[in-house]
DNA sequence: TTATTGACTGAGAGTAACTCTCAAGCACTA
DNA sequence: TAGTGCTTGAGAGTTACTCTCAGTCAATAA
């Protein structure tokens, strides 16, 4: 059993936002000891993981509630949670080409600070490097 | 030249969000007609690309603003833009780190999922399939 | 035994970054 | 010349946190 600091840190999620998270029904089946204070079992661990996952790939948090409420319905919500699951996946693999294309322009952005800096010289009047990108996307 | 419309289109982001953009200063010199009609000139596409590679990397628009302001001052502050660039390749890669283990524990859920559906089971005593998965991680 | 330290609590205010609504202006078209 | 469609700025609304605060409780220090 973890309490709700423990937690925090192992899944790098703020305290406040696992509170918030439980407070609203993402996290199910939280017990607490004599003292009213929280602890998380490794069952509970794996609704955290779960939310996070989503909340990281973007899916907001009615959906997510969606999600977590069919789960909590039973078997009878089985196919629509994998349809959920493979929709996610699909957003995920999107953020991934999104971000490749982000990192081709930082390090297009590198390259270019780099050599200038190297030659020592000016981007007096390109201050976006608008013309090379343009070359480059071209 | 290209109205507030066609930019939205190109660059996937809202009418709303470029006007936000261009009312705070991440968008400088954009040009207008004499109706007052914002007119997007390739240059200034360079300067939205950039703000939308550092959002979408999350960068916050505090340091976005930043980093059009060092723009704007000119040649003196390449080092510091250069490192800027750095740091947020950092981020984009530590992002991608991330995004590839959500993908772990969603192919997880598929299979999982998959499986059920295949066999026709049950997952009543396990609706997070929390043994399953720590299984996997341990 | 008291005092203080530190983790925790819920309620609710504050924040970032959009996102949307609205009334008004202008230009084209039937 | 009325209507349609696109634009404008101002400002309200929304999401998902994020933070502040006053208060409870247990354990340790004096």
């Amino acid at each position: 059993m973890y309490t709700i600091k423990e937690v925090a840190d192992m899944m790098d999620v703020s305290e406040h936002t696992l509170r918030f998270w439980a407070k609203n029904g993402f996290i199910p089946d939280i017990e607490r000891d004599r003292n009213n204070i929280r602890l998380f079992s490794e069952h509970t661990l794996g609704w955290v993981k779960i939310v996070k996952c989503l909340r990281n790939v973007g899916v907001d948090l009615k959906s997510v509630k969606k999600y977590i409420d069919l789960c909590l319905v039973g078997d009878s919500t089985i196919q629509e949670r994998y349809e959920i699951i493979l929709e996610t996946k699909k957003k995920a693999l999107e953020q991934m080409e999104d971000l490749k294309k982000q990192l081709e322009l930082l390090d297009y952005k590198e390259n270019y600070y780099k050599t200038l800096i190297a030659n020592n010289l000016m981007d007096k009047y390109n201050p976006t490097n608008e013309k090379q990108i343009l070359a480059k996307d071209a």
